[in-house]
DNA sequence: GCAGAGACTTGAGGGAAGCGGC
DNA sequence: GCCGCTTCCCTCAAGTCTCTGC
């Protein structure tokens, strides 16, 4: 019924969109509409007395606005409350299914798989598999010896009796062919006609219309990744101990089904059968199978569009902005308990400090078959040195470990002196090997944070140090006479603050160089122009001084010209500094997961700057409730 | 209190699409 | 209209955290 993102205020819904408040009061069964155009109204009052307010003209709506924001909290416990008791999720959810990955296609005759010098005919299973491997050969991967150990374990499992016997080692097969078919194949399909083309955007928009939309109580929602994923060779990241093995291709038979009893029940392929079909509502997922590298549950969900996600994603600012309320208290607590008697205490104390101080994650203890990476909680003590003095700065840490996807997390942190005796001694008398925090785990340490501040985890603090830094940062650079460009540079400076701040590094992009240096040229170029120009302009204002009217005019347009140059020179050296600082650093991640997107959009709303700069089309529609939802003056 | 399963979020990489300059 | 670069968007791995059962 109401697409836009609601509050309840008294017995009316008020739905907050950019220029209105649409209201529905609710009386017995009859529901009376209004839609209030907001600077009209004065306070809470004036909607309820009258359905007529756009004729008034009473300035402000902040007093309704406030009374509304205030009441959100009291309204989300009691959204999440009854949600709690219920465990409901949804009330009807119908949908197709899942797209299943295209079948294989046998390779033409002519491209030949050779073993120890001789072609060898593969049957169609050991090819396919054999086609996985050929397509990486340029990859790293098939450099690594876990790689090629695990692929061809697994290749060997699909192998006849026959193929078997003669292929029994790696060493000796040759899948040159296999590449340069496979290389030919996507070379072609770059350069496909744009009949071919468009036939094949056509189709691919009917599979979307027809797979990639649910409904679900009574909205038709986009589905997130309505395809299963295709066979293929595992890709772990890092030194995953997994890495090249055969991530075999789904039957509806891997597959459960998860919609209303009532519903369209999607159908299997003819001749196949779903694994299960199940009518689960206290969970958000379509359709789930378990992958058979890792044994892991897989799911096919909505869309972060979706009114589902988008609830799920205000709360968790809505969290984030509750521990903003107690961040005090939480921390003298434990900056207190870095004195405990108790040494699980003292660990959970520092560990905290960690989290808050510098965005660490949480830290899961991993199996043995998982890459070795760790966060706060399962540091070891080969992950962090103690230096009294580094750099002229006291008692020094110097964090180095592989953090999330392998990634490498270095940081020098000066810390307060308690923090460091106290790492000093979880040191003692440990290996390299040891755990840091070795009373500590993620559990007890969740535990004791739910204690605090009910839904409190470690994830909280990343959320809310994010976007507190965010809104500071907007804050501290934003310049309200600044151009456009300007006030762009400071948000994206803002967001890298965020981004360093939790790490979200990435490698340099193909041709970083390049581009800078034809950015640089560019530049040259252009002040050469402005010089020219102003050479021009000094002309022409010379002649127009004596000149007819046509001189004046000439004059003029030399004038803007030159304005013109400057401007194009003052975006062009802002775009060089950006994308210089960016060089490293992912600012799609934070801005995604862990700034508010209240912030951005009121910050946008307040410094006229086009929400479309900030936000692209899927961005937007992410954070649709957030757009409707943040007036200028809101705050984190 | 612990382990494992399940559910959901977070994350970097890469291919496709789109766009600007020539 | 083509080319090359940038941005977008999808993919799927890798996290976090909760729930359940013992």
């Amino acid at each position: 019924m109401f697409r836009k993102l609601s509050l309840v205020y008294k017995n009316s819904l008020i739905i907050n969109c950019i220029n209105h408040l649409h209201i529905s009061e609710f009386s017995g069964n009859n529901v009376v509409r209004y839609k209030v155009r907001l600077k009209c109204v004065k306070s809470t009052n004036d909607v309820h007395k009258s359905n007529n307010l756009r004729k008034r003209n009473v300035p402000l709506v902040k007093n309704l606005n406030e009374n509304v924001l205030e009441r959100t909290t009291t309204v989300m416990k009691r959204w999440e409350e009854e949600k709690k008791d219920e465990g409901v999720k949804w009330k009807f959810l119908e949908h197709k299914g899942p797209v299943f990955a295209p079948p294989y296609e046998p390779l033409p005759k002519s491209v030949k798989f050779k073993y120890n010098g001789k072609v060898v005919e593969l049957s169609p299973e050991a090819e396919e598999v054999a086609g996985f491997y050929g397509k990486m050969l340029d990859h790293d991967y098939t450099t690594k010896d876990v790689f090629n150990k695990n692929f061809f374990k697994d290749w060997r499992k699909v192998m006849n009796e026959e193929e078997r016997e003669l292929i029994t080692d790696l060493q000796k097969c040759d899948f040159n062919q296999m590449n340069a078919y496979y290389k030919e194949v996507s070379e072609k399909n770059k350069n496909r006609s744009k009949e071919e083309k468009k036939e094949l955007k056509e189709k691919n928009e009917a599979l979307i219309k027809e797979y990639g939309f649910c409904i679900i109580d009574g909205h038709k929602e986009k589905i997130g990744n309505f395809r299963l994923e295709p066979p293929g060779l595992f890709r772990g990241r890092g030194e995953h101990p997994k890495m090249g093995k055969l991530k075999k291709r789904l039957n509806a038979e891997d597959i459960i089904i998860n919609c209303s009893q009532d519903s369209n029940i999607p159908k299997p392929p003819s001749g196949h059968k779903w694994k299960e079909v199940r009518h689960s509502n206290t969970v958000t997922w379509l359709a789930s199978w378990t992958e058979n590298v890792q044994n892991q549950v897989k799911y096919i969900m909505l869309n972060p569009s979706s009114k589902l996600k988008g609830e799920k994603d205000w709360q968790k600012y809505e969290n984030a902005r509750r521990l903003h309320k107690c961040i005090n208290k939480i921390r003298d607590d434990y900056q207190k308990d870095w004195k405990s008697k108790e040494m699980k205490i003292r660990q959970r104390a520092v560990a905290m400090y960690f989290i808050d101080k510098l965005a660490l994650r949480a830290g899961n203890e991993k199996d043995e078959d998982q890459a070795d990476t760790v966060g706060c909680c399962s540091l070891r003590v080969e992950h962090i040195e103690l230096h009294e003095k580094k750099d002229d700065k006291e008692y020094v840490v110097v964090f180095d470990f592989l953090g999330k996807d392998s990634i490498r997390y270095y940081n020098e942190v000066p810390v307060e002196k308690r923090v460091f005796k106290n790492l000093t001694l979880f040191m003692e008398n440990k290996k390299g090997g040891d755990d840091l925090f070795d009373r500590l785990n993620t559990m007890i340490l969740n535990k004791h944070l739910s204690d605090l501040m009910p839904n409190l985890t470690a994830k909280v603090f990343r959320t809310y140090n994010a976007s507190w830094t965010l809104q500071q940062q907007l804050d501290k650079l934003t310049n309200e006479d600044d151009s456009e460009a300007e006030k762009i540079l400071s948000y994206n400076r803002a967001n890298r603050a965020v981004a360093i701040l939790c790490n979200h590094q990435r490698s340099v992009p193909k041709g970083h160089e390049k581009s800078m240096e034809k950015l640089k040229e560019k530049i040259d170029s252009k002040r050469d122009a402005i010089k020219d120009a102003e050479r021009q302009v000094k002309d022409a204002v010379r002649e127009a001084k004596h000149g007819s009217v046509k001189e004046k005019f000439v004059a003029d347009k030399k004038k803007k010209l030159l304005q013109r140059l400057k401007e194009q020179l003052a975006k062009l050296e802002i775009q060089e500094t950006d994308r210089d600082e960016n060089k490293t650093i992912a600012l799609g991640t934070s801005k995604l997961n862990y700034l508010d997107p209240r912030i951005s959009v009121a910050w946008c709303k307040k410094y006229d700057v086009p929400i479309e700069k900030i936000y692209n089309k899927t961005q937007r529609d992410k954070f649709r409730w957030a757009i409707d939802m943040a007036g200028p003056e809101y705050r984190f």
